[in-house]
DNA sequence: GTGAAAGCGCTAACAT
DNA sequence: ATGTTAGCGCTTTCAC
């Protein structure tokens, strides 16, 4: 910026003032200022900005693991308008441990990101809440709740719609008998999932639920899915709490030689891509994550330029087993 | 800082001394400077940090998609080395767009990282080679090639392996007509599948390959699929270059009621998570983009240590369809 | 409307 | 072994 104001004969603030783009400024200067940025083809350097002003154009995902199609949507998603904002966006991968959790929350810090959005590992661990409540950086969380006092936006997904929607349609053919193999017990979608799915098969006077959380891992969906298959009597419905379970599900249901829907129907949560060409046929409960992660994005430019935080309820869906 | 220099009665250069690890402080003052620190809570900043001494500890991952399985988990194996090291791992993506690409280049040298990864949407795009020649950054590309003028690591597949296998298999068979929907046509991956293919079946015996090569995307998919399947007389083998591209090719196949493999035999390249579970029973040449994303940080980082720039090649393989 | 100068928080000579 | 000082590249008073 020097080597600009030197060769356009001027100060070095009122190249600033220039590519600030600040009221005050001549045409004249202007031109000459610009002409010389356009000689050099200089820069100017976001890192000496931040240390001045305090924003670093930069904001951090915690995430509990991006190699998930439906947080990797997340991410394009919020990507796509931060691009367009000029952000950047640092991004992270926690794989389920909520000591990540924290490490990642303390980089990012250290980083002076200007917002994080968070799809934490455990939404109540207690060092990450406490960490969280001395952060002062805007945060929007993806599918996650956090005490009242720690100020954050929020884009929430109405699991009940989808569950009810999933419910009604399965007691209506006659199940009662539902068993859930649900993901990480300590985060929103479980938790939601569990609740609105114990509701809706009450409502409907099925059998009392069974529901073993876990993690959101292959393994925890074979080895569940072959307890549940194992229980006297069977349950006839299974749901599954996401594509990384269902990997094990499918497998547990394939050596056992469940046959779908004959011996039970299954129900998974997200279409992700292929989908549609599994075998055994499966309803979905689905949502629509890259929208998620644009509206994370949004809540959170939104409060850059100094709106309060707030919350959004997204819808999901349920799309019935081709028959 | 200065507040923790204060309160240890002490120099902030000391402080910095202290925290940075250098030889040359007393086990006094590192004690009165960490005690200081530890009760304060204080954290350097490394944005300061980085402006004093040119590294910002982050990383650039120019990605052509980061929503794609195969992308999303080259940025989790990185991210999982960058956390170790403590860099922070900018993302981006751009969905096949040159322009992103750039805007992407630019973005990240605004930022100053201290190296990029380079899934790059197009490989011999002038713009981009032109910004590349004049980029001192330290470069690790992910199955790209670069001029050789423009010095870069490379973490590469090599395709033909697998290929090979493929077309042995499938020869052996009696299959002489194959296709192949390709992906975005200025890409090694792209690049390399149409050669190897190609020799692979003139070495078989074969007849000429079809190559289409349009995108990574589902409606490529589909109407190049299409395209082929109106074809006299019809290639009794599909190759799919990737998993965006299967989705259009089996809505193709399954509106054209071809059976699978009677009729037609299907080879897709990358197995993504359920593959396992798709319907038609497809054959897979596949890779590790776990193991190419850490592998891609590897070279960044040694680069980092002062390593020259180095090439590595990596394996796909062969998994025929279930029988 | 423009320039001079201070300072964001840190590190690296250079003294002592 | 520690303190003093300059400066990384920018923005922002404050004069003029």
């Amino acid at each position: 910026m020097r080597i600009v104001a030197e060769r356009a004969g001027v100060a070095v603030s009122s190249v600033s003032r220039v590519l600030s783009g600040h009221e005050d400024v001549s045409s004249v200067m202007r031109n000459r200022v610009l002409d010389a940025v356009a000689a050099i083809g200089y820069e100017r350097d976001l890192l000496a900005q931040s240390l001045r002003t305090g924003a670093t154009y930069s904001v951090g995902f915690v995430a509990i693991d991006v190699a998930n199609p439906v947080i990797a949507l997340n991410a394009a998603g919020a990507e796509s308008l931060f691009r367009d904002a000029g952000y950047g966006l640092l991004i992270s991968s926690s794989g389920g441990d909520p000591d990540l959790d924290l490490h990642y929350l303390r980089h990012f810090e250290q980083r002076r990101v200007d917002g994080m959005i968070l799809s934490l590992a455990h939404e109540n661990n207690p060092d990450t809440l406490a960490l969280l409540r001395q952060l002062s950086t805007p945060l929007a969380l993806i599918d996650r709740t956090l005490p009242r006092e720690i100020p954050a936006s929020a884009v929430l997904h109405d699991h009940a719609t989808g569950i009810d929607a999933a419910v009604a349609d399965l007691a209506g053919r006659g199940h009662t008998r539902f068993a859930l193999v649900n993901g990480a017990p300590h985060v929103r979608p479980s938790k939601e999932r569990a609740r609105a799915l114990r509701r809706a098969v009450r409502a409907a006077g099925g059998e009392p639920v069974t529901v073993k959380a876990r993690a959101y891992s292959a393994e925890h969906g074979y080895t569940t899915t072959m307890s549940f298959l194992a229980a006297r009597p069977r349950p006839t419905v299974l749901f599954v709490g996401g594509n990384q379970i269902l990997a094990g599900a499918l497998r547990a249901l394939a050596e056992e030689g469940v046959r779908i829907p004959e011996d039970m129907e299954v129900v998974t949560f997200d279409k992700v891509a292929l989908s549609d060409f599994l075998r055994p046929p499966l309803g979905f409960v689905t949502r629509d994550p890259r929208g998620a992660g644009r509206l994370a994005a949004e809540l959170l430019l939104e409060q850059f330029d100094g709106a309060e935080p707030r919350t959004v309820t997204v819808p999901t869906a349920y799309e019935p087993a081709p028959r």
